[in-house]
DNA sequence: TCAAAAGTGTTAGATTTACACCCATGA
DNA sequence: TCATGGGTGTAAATCTAACACTTTTGA
């Protein structure tokens, strides 16, 4: 192979990974304390650098996966951070994901393992170098694509009812809504298919179970909530 | 300095820019023919490499006063395109940029040194490596933010008659407007204030000339088009 | 005098919002 | 029987979309 470049000179690139997930009406992050120099200790994003083989797309995947042990998680890039002294060892140029998984597809071992805890993005401790920013533009930008695309499914179990969708939601928008309009919105979308099952771990009188009807959703794949 | 990351390979960080221009009722922007191997010849978009002392952003401004000699031109990135063989040279991961510049601002001389030219986007040509893939999603990305933020005016001179804006609007949404009704919006944005200037070069009756105020926007930046 | 672009309001329809009560059940 | 969360409809207000003619002026 030739080198066409090789007068210039090359960087650190890491993918840092902000994974969401829905808990107990709050939207959360997965953070851990930082367990390499510099910054030991500091509660930080999950990361990692990327090999000379994989695209960036490929690296978020596998950190993705050393963390959580899960494969084909949904995933949107943010952007990339580059300020030169952003990481305290050396100049790293960062990727930001983010990620949406089931909080229950999450096996607690290996969280304990990784030494990763869901926090609440309303309550985050100042993180590591930049990632504090990173949390906060990613969020932002979740919050736009849930209002356009189906991601919310991703955060969900397969079946899930109309109440934890209103509150997943509302936890990621950070207002209430009204559930007669909320429930009237979901009604037009074919897409969001009513099961004859019943969920009664959370009421006494138990709630209808809904689906996500992903063929019906890239035939007619209008919404706007 | 210590060197923390040692064991991580590094890879050459390119930064490239899609420069947008509104001209002749078109969206347009600047690319040129390669001069550089790989792929010298083929029409590409204007990059460079980052240099070890400036942030991402100083490096697009940098790429980008280089090739307009402009300053504080409007700016947001567009995301990070990292496939291993996207560059048939060597691995270059790239960061790519879109740029809101009025035409007008750009001399022409400059133009012809660089080699290159304003090009609709609807009718560009394929373009050098996953360029084309970049151009896209800037343009989504561009139209989405001039719906919501007052970007517009990058694209216009200081003085601009409402047809042009709305041109502008079209030629960006790719769909046409009504013109009473566009122009309703724009008189509830208290941003947008007329002055008491004509322009006379497009129409004999001649036209009322606008300019944005941003001071106005900042006290009540509320708009939705 | 006429061609060409500027400018201007109204109305019907669609969408959005606000709002309150009954139901089913297990403890 | 009662406390708890599940489920439902209507009306007013707002927003959106469709639509056509008059004005000005330079050539």
């Amino acid at each position: 192979m030739t080198t066409y470049y090789e007068e210039y000179s090359k960087v650190l690139v890491s993918v840092d990974c902000i994974i969401f997930g829905f808990d107990k009406d709050e939207l959360r992050i997965l953070i851990g304390k930082r367990k390499m120099d510099p910054g030991r200790g500091q509660w930080s994003l999950y990361g990692g650098f990327i090999h000379d083989n994989e695209s960036l797309d490929e690296a978020a995947n596998r950190v993705l996966y050393e963390l959580t042990g899960l494969r084909n998680i949904y995933m949107q890039q943010v952007g990339a951070f580059g300020k030169v002294d952003r990481d305290p060892g050396e100049r790293v140029i960062s990727v930001v994901y983010y990620a949406l998984i089931n909080v229950k597809d999450y096996d607690v071992k290996l969280q304990e393992l990784h030494g990763v805890k869901w926090i609440a993005v309303n309550e985050l401790p100042p993180l590591y170098s930049d990632h504090n920013t990173m949390v906060a533009l990613a969020h932002k930008m979740m919050q736009q694509k849930i209002s356009r695309e189906p991601i919310s499914f991703n955060l969900l179990p397969t079946l899930f009812t109309l109440t934890q969708l209103q509150r997943l939601y509302e936890a990621v928008c950070g207002e209430k809504v009204d559930k007669r309009n909320f429930r009237k919105r979901i009604k037009d979308m074919d897409f969001i298919e009513k099961t004859n099952l019943i969920d009664k771990t959370s009421s006494r009188r138990g709630a209808c179970l809904y689906r996500f009807n992903e063929r019906a959703y890239n035939n007619a794949p209008n919404f706007k909530l």
